[in-house]
DNA sequence: TATTTATATATAAAAAGTTATATATAAACT
DNA sequence: AGTTTATATATAACTTTTTATATATAAATA
């Protein structure tokens, strides 16, 4: 599925891999990252499978910059890949809820400490999506009004990430609330 | 991870490979899955790890089935797992929002049909939380008095399942009406 | 002045996860 | 009577992701 992240990013102008790191972390990095090696790799197998090309831009002393475009067979594959229909949810793989769910024979408090550390990490990332320029769209329609309905679906994902860390806090507090109630 | 997944079960009591991807399928299902073949195979490499044994119990015509159980060594992997500090917010996936995240060269309605689709999994999901049964933990503890504390911190998981539905919707809806009113 | 951070490339090895396949019986359904 | 589902095992091949490592310069910070 990096492939399509690959891709979309690609659609709005060349990058290289370090590139496509830097925006990926900064753009979707709150429900899509990948390592940096994992971005080098399958740039070649996409060009390999001749979605993107590049050009080499010869560098002193270092390996050349690759700097990958997207070319016609690779607008294909990501718009057909956005007009599939969705079938299926996301299967989410929630490390900590595991934790939790087998955590019954540990004493109550190691519990609550599992729980409020979450809960202060959760506080911080829910901090961050509310920091996040709000007012960006207004900028990026001024400069870039082609760019409207982009940063419309962008800013549609930013509150997905708030409505989650909201949802989760409000959880980990009811959570620690029965705990403190029932064991 | 899926290690002390396998762990957490067999500390309940000893499963076969095809109990354990049922009993998972079940309780953890909605946070935390595997096929089949990757729990046979993780099994195989923790008896190798020797975090749990098996004893094999001959059939006619069939391979024997292999009950596994924990060991001594297996039960300190699980518990330091449960007690080692937590640190991260799980990275979670959600490869609908980069889809949606790209989509703004679409149509409106391409976009709107996405959502559509998938409010749809989502309502679909939603009810199975609420219909799945509210009393069960005043039914596990009147059965097993032991089971009390995993009963609640089971239905804990269930609750943030319901949570997390209940918010998918209400950011699907939010973000329908957006695009309704501003593309 | 020394260390760290940012820029920039890339590979190797391992772990985790998915898809496909093979075998076989019994029970339930059409 | 024939098909599907549930029970039960397991491996092969492949894809995806992570961890670790190697190299090298320039700028910023301590």
């Amino acid at each position: 599925m990096l492939k399509f992240a690959l891709l979309g990013f690609l659609k709005y102008g060349p990058h290289t891999g370090y590139e496509l790191k830097q925006t990926m972390d900064k753009s979707t990095g709150h429900f899509w990252r990948a390592k940096q090696s994992q971005i080098y790799t399958t740039l070649k197998k996409m060009e390999k499978d001749t979605l993107i090309i590049f050009h080499a831009e010869p560098q002193e002393r270092r390996p050349d910059r690759r700097v990958y475009s997207i070319n016609q067979s690779g607008e294909k594959a990501l718009q057909d890949w956005l007009l599939q229909p969705v079938t299926e949810i996301d299967s989410t793989k929630q490390l900590f809820l595991l934790k939790l769910f087998f955590s019954g024979k540990l004493e109550k408090e190691a519990i609550l400490t599992q729980l409020r550390l979450l809960r202060n990490l959760h506080e911080h990332q829910s901090k961050l999506y509310k920091t996040e320029s709000p007012d960006f769209i207004d900028e990026i329609t001024a400069l870039q009004p082609a760019l409207k309905a982009d940063a419309h679906l962008w800013e549609a994902t930013r509150r997905f990430g708030e409505a989650f860390e909201n949802m989760y806090i409000k959880w980990l507090d009811e959570t620690i609330a029965m705990i403190d109630v029932k064991f």
